[in-house]
DNA sequence: TCTGGGGTCCTAGGACCC
DNA sequence: TCTGGGGTCCTAGGACCC
């Protein structure tokens, strides 16, 4: 189950007077985050820039996103579901996967009914508008999900799969992006179906597992099971920002993977997660990526401790002359912070008195919002004036502390 | 339509171990 | 001193998803 361009179908939800209009949402990040179909029928597209749509749509209804809103009605959208179906995955925040398998006897329907009897419910209690794919295996369900949409209910069945398959194009399948579309149609692939019916040799000599998987489960096998369990842990963490305009400046660069670092922990710490590897990366203005990734001596939220890390694996990756358009930091292998393992160098009892002072500053950002506290470092990454004023010697010398 | 931010998973190759 | 076979861990990098 998908909601139909979820964002603004809440919206609407909450406010019946946009009903058939062309509206749009994200005008607090400046870009089209979501929009209604009326809006899409008038050349709109997602990431378009506010000021850009004002000026091209003087008409068009711009709202700033409400979050909350959003997960409360995806929370009962995905209640709704559950209230005919035990195992239901929440994929993201307007997709579930649910697991029918069984359920036909019990409740005395076909598959199809089940799915229309929940369609209703969520379009009468909800006044929201969802696209349902029933088939065999996730990613004809997806497939067939996304194929009559808005207000779609899509049946693949097993026996008429690949005459379906037919008609998609390769890129339209989940986990076929456009470097292996591009590659598959290279070799004569335009559709799923052409590619359902090669051979699994022809599948594995080209190409690597994930596509075996999915080339299995387009040919009904089900290989990725529905997950029911609630996601509770992040494997990674990470923050990325891009700055205009694009810098060379090293001093600059440290500052923002100081406060990406600074983030990230915070988070971290929110879970009770602790990273056993960091990465950082630099973005030119071409793309390109320059990136590091190392494996602490032990598990830590603290920045004071990642921060010098940091600095070497910046050191490493800095072109001098390059200019640069993005920055970002990670947090990896992340492990429950109660049960970190001592080392040898006296590096965990370091960390225990940052831990320490954590737990105070986490406090003082509760009280008194983010950021209240935060390194030297950072500092120049915080202020808002435009970079090249007058404060960047203080930045500099407060880098050093 | 050039290009934001937060995630997951997979593979290759080097270094090292028994 | 040279060497085979089996294995793990680490970093870099790619591809994809919402």
């Amino acid at each position: 189950m998908d909601g139909d361009a979820f964002f603004v179908g809440v919206e609407i939800a909450k406010n019946s007077k946009l009903k058939g209009l062309p509206v749009v949402t994200g005008k607090e990040r400046g870009i089209v985050t979501a929009l209604s179909y009326e809006a899409k029928a008038l050349g709109v597209y997602r990431g378009l820039p506010i000021f850009q749509l004002k000026k091209d749509f003087p008409n068009i209804i711009i709202l700033p996103g409400d979050y909350a809103s959003y997960v409360k009605y995806s929370r009962d959208m995905f209640n709704i579901v559950r209230r005919y179906v035990d195992d239901v995955e929440e994929y993201s925040i307007d997709e579930c996967f649910a697991d029918l398998t069984g359920l036909d006897k019990p409740l005395k329907m076909s598959y199809r009914e089940i799915a229309e009897l929940i369609k209703r419910k969520v379009n009468s209690e909800m006044a929201l508008s969802v696209s349902l794919g029933v088939a065999p295996t996730k990613v004809l369900a997806k497939v067939a999900s996304k194929w009559v949409k808005p207000d779609g209910l899509t049946v693949i069945e097993i026996a008429n799969a690949q005459k379906f398959l037919q008609q998609v194009p390769i890129n339209k399948i989940w986990g076929v992006g456009p470097q292996t579309s591009k590659f598959l149609m290279r070799k004569g692939i335009q559709t799923a179906g052409d590619f359902a019916g090669r051979s699994i040799n022809w599948v594995g000599h080209y190409l690597s597992k994930p596509y075996i998987e999915i080339w299995k489960e387009l040919n009904g096998v089900s290989i990725f099971k529905i997950n029911p369990l609630a996601k509770t842990e992040y494997s990674s963490i990470q923050k990325t920002r891009t700055f205009y305009p694009p810098t060379e400046d090293k001093i600059f660069l440290f500052s923002q993977l100081s406060k990406h670092i600074e983030d990230a922990c915070s988070k971290a710490r929110y879970y009770k997660l602790a990273p056993r590897k960091v990465s950082i990366f630099l973005k030119t203005q071409s793309f390109c990526y320059a990136r590091s990734e190392v494996r602490l001596l032990s598990a830590t939220n603290s920045p004071e401790m990642i921060l010098p890390i940091v600095r070497c694996q910046l050191d490493k990756i800095y072109k001098a002359g390059t200019s640069y358009r993005a920055s970002g930091a990670g947090l990896h292998d992340l492990t429950s912070h109660s049960v970190i393992q001592r080392d040898l160098f006296g590096e965990t009892v370091r960390a225990g008195k940052f831990d320490a002072i954590h737990e105070q500053i986490d406090d003082l950002e509760g009280k008194f919002g983010k950021h209240i506290v935060h390194l030297a470092s950072t500092q120049s990454a915080l202020k808002r004036k435009v970079m090249g004023t007058d404060s960047d010697d203080l930045d500099r010398d407060l880098l050093f502390l």
